[in-house]
DNA sequence: AAATATTTGTCCGTATGTATC
DNA sequence: TGATACATACGGACAAATATT
């Protein structure tokens, strides 16, 4: 029987975890695909209920697998989207500052490394939306300076968010993308403190230089201006 | 009471898990720190003991906390060790073949992006150690090179990682370190495939490279041999 | 439309293993 | 050696959601 050996104190429900990875894997199942009933795994497994709802939690927090009521235990497509909303959290549970520099320094290297790629693969459509997208930032600053305060300076951020998710968004490559979501969802979770004027000014201007670049087509100039966009004076964001 | 409000069908569970994940910020919880006991957190929250587990095996699979019979529930520092460790199994599941060279290509991307900072970092006592691991390498395909099969070339592999991990070990930026381990892991796991005996040899050429240039502190001779490194005639690989 | 079977969601009670004092 | 406090693990029961007939 499919009895789950007592290795050394391996808590029960990390062994069942590690049983339905291989499982899902060896039986080659695809997204969409059912798991066998909780009552059928569990009988297979030797353990009882709750142990394997341990391990079905687990996989389902991490996007692996999700359990509904009436239908069973379904896999999902793989996405990284579950991983770094965990990973957000346990950023913010840490409360390191220090991360934070880790990360704008990490976003800066993916960006700059994958931009002559993106300009490559940005379409004229891809490239009206930036300009859209650039005058929603306009916009957003004109009303953030205006009323001179405390308002939550969000709608800017998003679409500062949006412009540099549109420009790496025809990259074949799933990871860069997700990643760059990830760098955003983590500006949103901890950046709080509001920009100066000032700042929100630079920052427009770096992003028009972005844009100026990809309405004439020219890539040197593209790279130009993602580099000064990068280019903080001292602590200057996105 | 602290009733979790029934909104709309959100699963009980991941109620919990970020009413714990809020408790933990809002306390200023650090590591090594102690959670309320499991039947102590269960009135509060006014959930079964059995959401509450599901909650906390989810917030430990991922790193957050740990939890350890006649003890408690203690939170762990930070650490991205284990989402990778997931995020890998979640890679391994889904078999999509076409990640292996976005990995391929994020790994590139990063480790050229770090190369002159890491440069920087590297105190002589560093390079000494990235020589004997490069003596392990050549040792390692050797051995591979004569017994000219399938023997599994692990200890090359692995001495190649810590070459590249010890190249990376001195950024202070926990981040970059992490993922190159992600890396090296991800590879373990997937890159089952030999190399042929042409391919090891170039390996090791490039990797002579990188620490001839490291040896003459010759940061530019040092970035072009990273280059060289991460310059695939076509799917040749680390 | 309505009844029924299936499956997960949630709760409870009890016993066991482990660490601390 | 106990006594205590804690997580680990089991099994049963009922509720809620969904699918099927």
């Amino acid at each position: 029987m499919g009895e789950t050996q007592k290795t050394p104190h391996k808590k029960l429900y990390l062994q069942v975890y590690d049983d339905i990875c291989k499982y899902i894997a060896s039986n080659n199942l695809k997204p969409g695909d059912h798991l066998p009933t909780e009552m059928e795994m569990c009988q297979k497994l030797g353990v009882s209920r709750t142990i394997l709802r341990e391990a079905i939690k687990s996989l389902e927090i991490t996007g692996v697998i999700r359990s509904r009521p009436g239908i069973g235990i379904i896999i999902q497509s793989f996405s990284t989207d579950r991983f770094f909303s965990c990973l957000i959290d346990s950023m913010y549970i840490s409360g390191d500052d220090h991360l934070e520099d880790d990360v704008e320094q990490m976003r800066k290297v993916i960006e700059l490394g994958f931009s002559a790629q993106a300009f490559d693969t940005l379409s004229q459509e891809d490239i009206s939306k930036i300009e859209s997208i650039l005058n929603d930032m306009k916009h957003a600053a004109e009303v953030q300076i205006r009323s001179k305060s405390k308002i939550f300076g969000l709608s800017f951020a998003e679409a500062d968010a949006r412009f540099h998710q549109t420009i790496f968004s025809k990259i074949p490559n799933k990871l860069v993308l997700s990643i760059i979501n990830f760098f955003w969802a983590y500006d949103r979770k901890f950046k709080i403190k509001q920009p100066s004027s000032r700042h929100l000014r630079i920052t427009l201007d770096k992003h028009e230089k972005i844009y100026n670049a990809l309405m004439e087509h020219d890539k040197k100039m593209f790279m130009e201006a993602m580099e000064y966009h990068y280019s903080y004076d001292y602590k200057e964001k996105s």
